[in-house]
DNA sequence: GTGAAAGCGCTAACAG
DNA sequence: CTGTTAGCGCTTTCAC
């Protein structure tokens, strides 16, 4: 039962023979006594004593808990990151709340959550509406932080992978390997990421004086990605290469191609952005942008604990080079 | 800054000229006259002042926060599971706390952890190791419930899918199909779900004459799997069909196969566990045994409010039929 | 329906 | 090094 009395404070200083702040200093890492010390340890363990956070928050303004904000998690990026982030913050005792979001219509209520649950920080990885979810915890004095998709129009932190350089690099792979008919399966419209890489890749792309590329809109998801695929294998003058905005769409225009009885490597080259694991995978062998996922969450995390510590942040955007990494689905050149 | 003064209670109960006690009664649904309840709401606004949950949860004993315990996230179901998990706690009003648990080097920290962060329940989804946990939880009053991976032998709650039936139906399947040599990957020992889909298997493989399948075991991992799966293929007597206990490793079972120039579907049969989103995509047509999610998860949470509501819950372990999906990687007749 | 008052369990001065 | 004391911000009797 729920309902069963926990022990306090005081009922390990009475057993152990001392006052409750010294119970207290001896879980605080206060100075007591090594005797002292050992006999409050005893009586805790004995009552299975464990200092309540609750009242511990209330005192100390710390919950030792940060939120995140994801989207939904059917794009593997976002498991591996959570993972990844949970594992950092946990090194410094921290631990991850969960607000999985779904798009506008809850914006109200997660802000409302996010600044209720008495969080000491706020990580925000959630795509297209996050900038304003960012701006009310600034009002709120939430130290926060966006990930991946940033705001680069404002001062709020966020460190993402140097997503224009990640669009160039992939476009500067599939110049050189001789495409010419080029096109881009972009994601939400509004969100960094896509923008940023896209442009990145465009601009590369007609710097070298090849004509601009094809852009059609997989909106992030699997279905949109299928369709936009469909749309460039039916066109009069089909690309040869095709860049995805994010491994997730990838996969399914990698799909798509197969059904068409078109394929990757071979007819025509994908690559993705993200390099999650599944584009290792032999079935895949995704060309992909590796994000640099670990400088971006030691970066992001330690700015978060430096905003918690009361350090105003004004670093403001932050982007790290990433890596592409090549493999079979685009590793071939062009007759 | 982290260190702007919060407004309190007490700030609005000035501003709205009422007492503290009326703008506590005002936020919990207490009786409060309109026209107060009207004053007090608007000076909330104005002050962004939100009740903060450090001090509620001191007073009530509540967080409205339950852990939840899992192992690394690469294995997409359990993705999937969080994602719905945390949409039907949000229901509640509760939000979830992540534990990423690593084996069982880190079993102490993550009970005391789990015990520490003053939390109102726990969800162990964690594996092998988790009924330890879980033990740990009951004997600290800590309302828990194990999901996916049970314990038969205690009484601590636990939700699952039917695992043993869907072993057995996947074997049925086999059977139907003609296959005779028959193998299977199983996952980590000691886990109830490999146990249980493995022993499903077994039993209606042998019931209906056929010898016992070769086991390999794939460790709950990608290369476990894959390495079983060469294994298998470099028997004299290799399987016709392979039953792997998760998705997870039978999309590396795919890969291996695929590598080794044996198509899955024609050449050899393949199917899962789980029938995760990547299952259905065509690159993979993965016939599998789907966990019946919705309803697990469900039961699961409502078990867990229950007991959280001071109901002890003593129903045990609880596991629901799922239901086979099947797909390309194993429709298909022996000659 | 409303306010006053008493804590929830802890930490952090402060004095010894 | 140790105990006493005063709250943290809220909910909740209890009178009115």
């Amino acid at each position: 039962m729920a309902t069963l009395k926990q022990p306090t404070g005081i009922d390990v200083a009475r057993l152990a023979g001392v006052s409750k702040s010294a119970v207290s200093r001896a879980f605080t890492g206060g100075s007591v006594s090594d005797e002292a010390r050992q006999r409050i340890f005893d009586a805790a363990r004995e009552l299975r004593y464990r200092p309540s956070q609750a009242a511990r928050s209330l005192k100390t303004n710390r919950s030792r808990l940060v939120g995140l904000a994801v989207t939904h998690l059917d794009n593997q990026f976002y498991p591996e990151v959570i993972e990844r982030i949970s594992d950092t913050l946990a090194i410094e005792g921290y631990r991850l709340v969960l607000f999985i979001t779904r798009g506008e219509a809850e914006l109200e209520p997660v802000i409302y959550e996010l600044l209720g649950f008495s969080l000491d920080g706020v990580i925000l990885a959630s795509g297209a509406f996050a900038a304003r979810v960012a701006h009310e915890c600034v009002e709120a004095a939430m130290p926060v932080i966006m990930f991946n998709n940033i705001d680069k129009s404002s001062q709020i932190p966020g460190v993402s992978a140097d997503n224009t350089l990640g669009g160039e690099t992939v476009a500067r792979h599939f110049i050189e390997r001789g495409h010419k008919r080029i096109a881009v399966i972009t994601g939400v419209a509004d969100s960094s990421t896509s923008k940023d890489r896209t442009e990145g890749f465009c601009r590369a792309v007609s710097g070298a004086g090849l004509p601009m590329p094809t852009l059609v809109n997989g909106n992030y998801t699997v279905e949109g990605a299928a369709e936009a695929m469909n749309a460039l294998l039916a066109r009069p003058d089909a690309p040869t290469a095709v860049f995805c905005v994010n491994d997730h769409m990838a996969f399914s225009a990698i799909g798509a191609c197969q059904q068409a009885g078109v394929q990757p490597g071979r007819d025509i080259a994908i690559a993705g952005f993200d390099n999650v694991g599944i584009a290792g995978w032999p079935s895949f062998a995704l060309t992909s942008y590796a994000q640099p996922v670990t400088a971006m969450i030691e970066r992001c995390v330690s700015r978060l604990m430096a905003e918690i510590g009361g350090q105003a942040d004004d670093t403001g955007t932050e982007c790290i080079p990433g890596k592409l990494i090549i493999r079979q689905s685009s590793d071939f050149h062009v007759p």
